[in-house]
DNA sequence: ATTGTCGTTTGACAATTGTCAATTGACAAG
DNA sequence: CTTGTCAATTGACAATTGTCAAACGACAAT
């Protein structure tokens, strides 16, 4: 909880009776492994604070394949942010790889929040447009790396975080096969 | 430029006298194709919306050599969305691939219409997850298909621009070679 | 202990893409 | 018209990665 606090100064700045109105929002949710904090197709009228556990945002194809788009983890937000805003039908999955502890804002109460704390929403543009510039240059490089390259740099930059996942989904999000992924561990160790 | 008013209002709502307002701060400004509308390392105070030509967001490894991220076109915004913000350096540069066009507001008149317009900085919110998020899912895609539907799904989504673009710079958007474009160009005659 | 399931590894081979150098083509400058 | 420059193409070959099936290992249920 503190850590939400934490991480919601690095983008602005907030009095305590703001934190403790913004604490008094959240409730706190369990995500079990397997299951999706929302769903394409469904309007996300939810943000959530991962205290514990990993994420994944993911699609299928028409044979049921999955594939990652990229991991949340522990203090970071999860929502389906165009679909949040906009209260349109989500275009992907958020799918809990781990078993899940999130801090819930609801549209209802965020809305409040935007309209009672200011900065709240330039809190929320800014974490929104850090996150997705990261991520987005984060897929922009491994397409023009080579698949070893880009899982050593996935090891260097999300320690840990490789063991906490199966390796399917690491592959996917690599844009490579489990097999090649099993070949290049092989070399690495 | 009425353009420009379009495109904003499928983002929010504005009235006549804050279209007029928006207007009276553009500063129309010409790009030579080759010249940068910022530069890496350099601190982006300004925000421009193409009315012509085609701009890159690129980088440069220690070689020199250069990759591209994507590409912005006629109507729709340019600008290091962070370095904007915050007043940080850019980490890219924005290179014109063609002669260009833009209407500019600097960030001194661009915070004067956050405070004048309400919703102005709810439009830009909206507009920067939007577009971000596309072109994260643009490379996050491209990265689990083979080069030839990377190169077949940027003809049917960008038509026209392959065109605009020298080959070298669409290859390193498409993360393959030069040599490899040319050849699936080649097979798809 | 046995079975079944699921994710991972491995092997043999095929397909894709990269590398590097040479060639061609377009086009502007002299 | 000739030259120089730069991007695009092509060829020969190498390296990477994918495909598919089989085997293996961990682990839970019986």
């Amino acid at each position: 909880m503190e850590d939400l606090i934490k991480y919601l100064l690095k983008f602005g700045q907030l009095n305590e009776s703001q934190c403790a109105l913004i604490q008094s929002k959240t409730q706190l949710k369990k995500v079990k492994k397997g299951e999706y904090f929302s769903e394409a197709g469904k309007v996300s009228r939810k943000i959530g604070y991962v205290t514990k556990g990993v994420f994944r945002i993911c699609y299928y194809n028409k044979t049921g394949e999955s594939f990652t788009r990229y991991f949340v983890y522990e203090n970071r937000f999860i929502t389906d942010i165009n679909s949040f805003i906009d209260e349109v039908p989500s275009a992907e999955y958020i799918e809990a790889v781990t078993d899940c502890e999130i801090l819930v804002f609801s549209k209802k109460d965020f809305s409040e929040l935007a309209m009672t704390i200011p900065g709240w929403s330039d809190i929320f543009s800014k974490i929104t447009s850090y996150v997705l510039e990261n991520k987005m240059r984060a897929s922009s490089n491994m397409l023009v790396q080579d698949a070893q390259t880009r899982y050593s740099h996935f090891l260097a930059h999300y320690p840990g975080l490789a063991n906490r996942i199966p390796q399917l989904m690491l592959a996917s999000y690599l844009g490579i096969t489990p097999s090649s992924l099993s070949r290049i561990r092989k070399t690495l160790i």
